[in-house]
DNA sequence: AGAAAAGATGAGCCCTTGCTCAGGTTGTGT
DNA sequence: ACACAACCTGAGCAAGGGCTCATCTTTTCT
C-alpha cells in the first residue's frame, strides 16, 4: 500500500456512468464495498477485493472512482442520506403534544435510523474522522438542527439555549446508541433501554428548563 | 502490507527487556508510537516509521513486540490505566453529600481523564473496536462499575436499576465527551458545557428515581 | 452499415510494508 | 580476563496492494 502522500489525488480522468451498463457497475462496486466492510472490516476493503467481489475488473473500478477512499465517501454519502430520511420522516408529526409522548417516537426514530445498517455505521464512524471532507458529522449536525428548531417551537419548555441543548442531546443519545449497538446490540430493542433513553432526554430537558418553578 | 490473515501470530521468540538499556528501547518505541499516532494518524504508524522515530533499528522492535498491533495494545493498556487512576482518585471523596455537589466533581474528573491525551484517545478509539482483546471498553466498564456502586450506596436517590442507569450515564457522557473533544475541543472547558453535562446527569438521575413523589 | 464513443478487461509494474537473520557491540558474572 | 548472554543493527526478501494502459467488446448515433 503506497503511503498516501499528503498531496491530494489530482485525478482528472474519472468518467461518470451514462449507460445503464456502467451504472450497474458502479452500483455493484458500492454494494461490494459495503459488504466487505460489514463482513470483514476496513482493512479487507482493498481495491482488488472490492472489484473482485463486485464481479468487475479492477480497471473498471478506476474508471469511476479515484480509489478506495472515493468509494468510502460515496458510501457515507448514501448512508447519511438514508438516515436523514428516517429521522426527517419521523420528526414531522410532533405538533404540540405532551412532552413525554413526543420524545418517545423521536428516540425510536433515532434507533430506527441507526438500525439502517449498524455494522456499516460502526465501520464508517471509524473511517469518517480520519478522511477529510464528508462524514457522519453531517448527520449529527442535521439532527441537532432539527431538534434545536423543535425546541424553539416549544417555548413552553423554557429551554434557554436550544442550540447547546440540542447538541448535547444529540451527542449523548448518539453515544449511547453507538456504544450499545456495538457492545449489546440486543439491548436496543428492550423496553427498559428505550425507557432509559427517554428518561435521559426528558430529565435533561426538565433540568434545562429556565423556570425551575415546577 | 501483507494482509493480516485471520490466523493469529504465533510468535514465540519475543524477548522481555532485563537491562536498563533495553527497557529504554521499549520506552522509546511506545513513546514513538504514541507520537506518530497523534501527529499523523493510524496509517502512518508503520513498524519502520516507529522504529525510525524511536531511534532504534527495526530489528529491535521485533525483539520486544510482535508487530504494530502489540505496540498499540500496550499503548491502550497504559492509557486506560492512566485514565482509571484519574477517575478513581476523584471518586473517592464523595461520601454522602447533596447530589448536585458530587456530580459536578465527577464530571470534571471525567473531563480530566479525557484530557490525559485527547487526540491519542481518539485514535485509540478508532483502533480498539477492530483489534480483539484489550480496548478502551475496559475503561468504560470500570467507570460504569464504580458509578453503579456509588448509586447503590445512595438509596436515598431511589434508583431502581443501578447497573442500567450507570451504563447509560457512562455511555452518554462518554459520547458527549468524545464528540465534543473531536469537534469543538475548546468548548469542553466552558462553564456552560459543564453545566449542561451536570444537567444531563442530574436530570437523568431524578427522572430515574422510583418514587416520583417529589 | 460504419464510425465513434462508452465500457470492460487484467497482466503486470512499482511501491511500501512486515519481518528475518547473520553478524557486530555492550553488559554481566566469575 | 574470559565467556556468555543480552542487546542492537540494517540490508534485503517476500508478500501484497495501488494503479495504468494497451486491447477488446458493446452501445449509440447518423
Amino acid at each position: 500500500m503506497p503511503a498516501r502522500a499528503p498531496t491530494k489525488k489530482p485525478k482528472i480522468r474519472r468518467r461518470s456512468p451514462v449507460q445503464g451498463r456502467s451504472q450497474a457497475t458502479v452500483e455493484a462496486l458500492v454494494t461490494a464495498t459495503a459488504q466487505i466492510l460489514v463482513a470483514r472490516g476496513l482493512e479487507a476493503a482493498t481495491t482488488n477485493a472490492i472489484a473482485a467481489r463486485a464481479g468487475v475488473s479492477i480497471g473498471s473500478l478506476y474508471q469511476y472512482f479515484d480509489g478506495r477512499d472515493a468509494l468510502l465517501v460515496e458510501l457515507i454519502r448514501r448512508h447519511v442520506e438514508a438516515m436523514k430520511a428516517v429521522v426527517a420522516g419521523g420528526l414531522d408529526q410532533l405538533e404540540g403534544a405532551p412532552l413525554l409522548s413526543i420524545v418517545r417516537p423521536i428516540i425510536q426514530g433515532l434507533i430506527a435510523a441507526h438500525r439502517v445498517a449498524p455494522r456499516l455505521h460502526q465501520v464508517l464512524h471509524q473511517v469518517a474522522p480520519v478522511r477529510g471532507e464528508a462524514s457522519l458529522d453531517d448527520f449529527e449536525d442535521f439532527v441537532a438542527a432539527q431538534v434545536a428548531l423543535a425546541l424553539r417551537g416549544r417555548p413552553d419548555l423554557g429551554i434557554g439555549e436550544p442550540e447547546l441543548t440540542a447538541r448535547i442531546l444529540v451527542t449523548a443519545t448518539g453515544g449511547v446508541m453507538r456504544t450499545t449497538l456495538r457492545r449489546e446490540p440486543e439491548q436496543i430493542r428492550s423496553e427498559a433501554f428505550v425507557d432509559a433513553m427517554v428518561a435521559l432526554v426528558v430529565g435533561f430537558l426538565r433540568e434545562s428548563s429556565v423556570d425551575v418553578t415546577e
